[in-house]
DNA sequence: CTGTCTCTTGTTGCATGCAACAGACGCTAG
DNA sequence: CTAGCGTCTGTTGCATGCAACAAGAGACAG
C-alpha cells in the first residue's frame, strides 16, 4: 500500500506531479474549472484530489476563496527533516533486528552501484540510488504504517528537488555513501541501536547539507 | 493545525466519531445515502469525509462497491504501536533539548494530578491525563508536522477505546505515572538522549499492556 | 444436487446546475 | 488625495441527475 488507496488514482498522480514540476509558482491559484478543462474531467474529481494534496501539504485551500501552490517554509523543511530523521532511524533500528533478509542484498547492490555512479560522474543516478537507498531501509523495516507515513513525508518535502542541489558537492557524495556503507554494515550485526544511530546521523548530515546549501543558494524557500 | 485544514469540517468530526463509536461493526457497510440522510447533507460532502476517513485508515474503500467499517488488524496496531513509540521518543528528545519551556510546567502538573486520580480511583479521569501528558509532550517538541502525523496516528489507533482496558490494570497505573515522572525529570535535565529511550520504554511498556491484554480479553481485532 | 448464466438491484463515479461568498474594482463624498 | 461604500466578477460548496458497474438472487440445464 503505496500512500493513498490499494490502486493510486492517475489523477491524483497527475496533478501533483504537475504541482511539483514547479511551473506554477509558489501562491500560484489552481482553479478547480482551469484543472478540470487541463485534465478533461469534471470539476467534482478534481475537487477530490485538490482535497489530497492539501492533506499532503502541497497546496493549500482557502476555503470560499480558492486552492494555491503551497511551497513549505524553511521552519516546516527543517521541521520534516526531524521526522525523515525519526522516522527513517526507526526504519534502520526495526530492519536490523529482522535478521538476513533480502532487503539487505539489495543495499548492498545499491551501494555498489553508487560506487559506481560516482566513478561515472553520473549526479542523476545517484540521486535515484540515494533515494532507493532510503527507500529500501523503509520497506525493509516491514512496517507498512511507517512506509505510508514516510511516503507522506516525503511526498511534502518535494525530496528530489530538493537532493538534486546537494548532489553536485562531491565531498559530500563520498560521506554519503562511506555513511551508507555504515548503516548497513550496523544492520547486518543486527546492532539495532547502532544502525538507528548511524541512520539518524547519516539524515541529520545530510540534512544540514541540504539546509546550509539553499540558504546561500537562494532557493525560493520563503521565511 | 490539528488533522486536515485549519478549521476542522464539523462533518468529517461528526462522521469519525460515528465510525469510532464502534455502533457499526467491522466490516459493516456505509452507504453514502445512508449517511447523507443521517446527517442531512448532500452525497458530495459525504463523500469528500470518507475519502478522509479512508485516508486515516478508519473505512475501506471498494471502489465501485462501497465504504466499509475497517478495524485494524492486529498486525497493524502492532505497527502502529512502533510508529507510537518512535514519534513520541523523537518528541521527548526534543522537547528536552529546548529547555524551560511552559510545557514542563504543564506536564509537572500533570503528574499531580494524575496522582490525585489513582488515589481517588478515577480510571476515566486518569485516562484523560495520560492522554493529556503526551499529547503534551507532542506540542512541546514544537513539531508541527510532528504533531500532524501524531495526531493521524492517534486517529488510526483509535486509542482511547485502546487505553480505556488498560486503564483498569491498577499495578500498571502506577509504573505508568512512575515512568511519565522519569521522562520529565529527563527533559529537566536536557538529558535528551535520556528522555528519548525513556519515553520509548514507557510507550513500549503500555504498548505490551494493551496488546497482552486484548489479546486475552479476545477483543475483536481481527487477524 | 450443483454449477452456470442472466437479470435485477443497489451502489458508486462523475457531470452539471445553482446559490453563496470573498475579494477587487471603481465610484463617490469629504 | 484619501477613505469608505456598493457593485460585480470569479470562485467555491453543495445538491442532484444519470450512467456504469459489482454482487447477489433466481432460474435453468446438466
Amino acid at each position: 500500500m503505496r500512500v493513498d488507496d490499494g490502486a493510486e488514482t492517475p489523477l491524483l498522480e497527475r496533478v501533483r506531479q504537475l504541482v511539483l514540476s514547479g511551473q506554477f509558482p509558489p501562491g500560484a491559484p489552481l482553479s478547480e474549472v482551469f484543472l478540470s478543462q487541463e485534465f478533461e474531467v469534471s470539476r467534482t474529481p478534481i475537487r477530490e484530489t485538490l482535497k489530497q494534496l492539501q492533506h499532503e501539504g502541497l497546496v493549500e485551500i482557502r476555503p470560499k476563496v480558492g486552492t494555491f501552490v503551497r511551497e513549505p517554509t524553511r521552519r516546516e523543511i527543517v521541521e520534516l527533516f526531524q521526522l525523515k530523521e525519526g522516522l527513517e532511524g526507526l526504519a534502520a533500528g526495526l530492519l536490523a533486528r529482522r535478521g538476513n533478509v533480502p532487503e539487505l542484498d539489495v543495499l548492498e547492490r545499491n551501494i555498489a552501484e553508487s560506487d559506481q555512479a560516482t566513478a561515472d560522474q553520473d549526479a542523476t543516478r545517484y540521486a535515484e540510488l540515494v533515494h532507493e537507498f532510503h527507500r529500501t531501509i523503509i520497506t525493509g523495516s516491514d512496517n507498512s504504517k511507517l512506509a505510508e507515513h514516510y511516503d507522506r513525508l516525503m511526498n511534502q518535502l518535494a525530496y528530489h528537488r530538493l537532493v538534486l542541489r546537494t548532489a553536485e558537492h562531491p565531498g559530500r557524495i563520498k560521506a554519503s555513501t562511506s555513511e551508507h556503507r555504515v548503516v548497513l554494515e550496523m544492520i547486518r550485526d543486527k546492532d539495532h541501536f547502532g544502525a538507528e544511530a548511524a541512520m539518524r546521523n547519516h539524515v541529520y548530515a545530510s540534512a544540514r547539507e541540504v539546509l546550509t546549501d539553499s540558504r546561500t543558494a537562494g532557493q525560493p524557500l520563503n521565511s
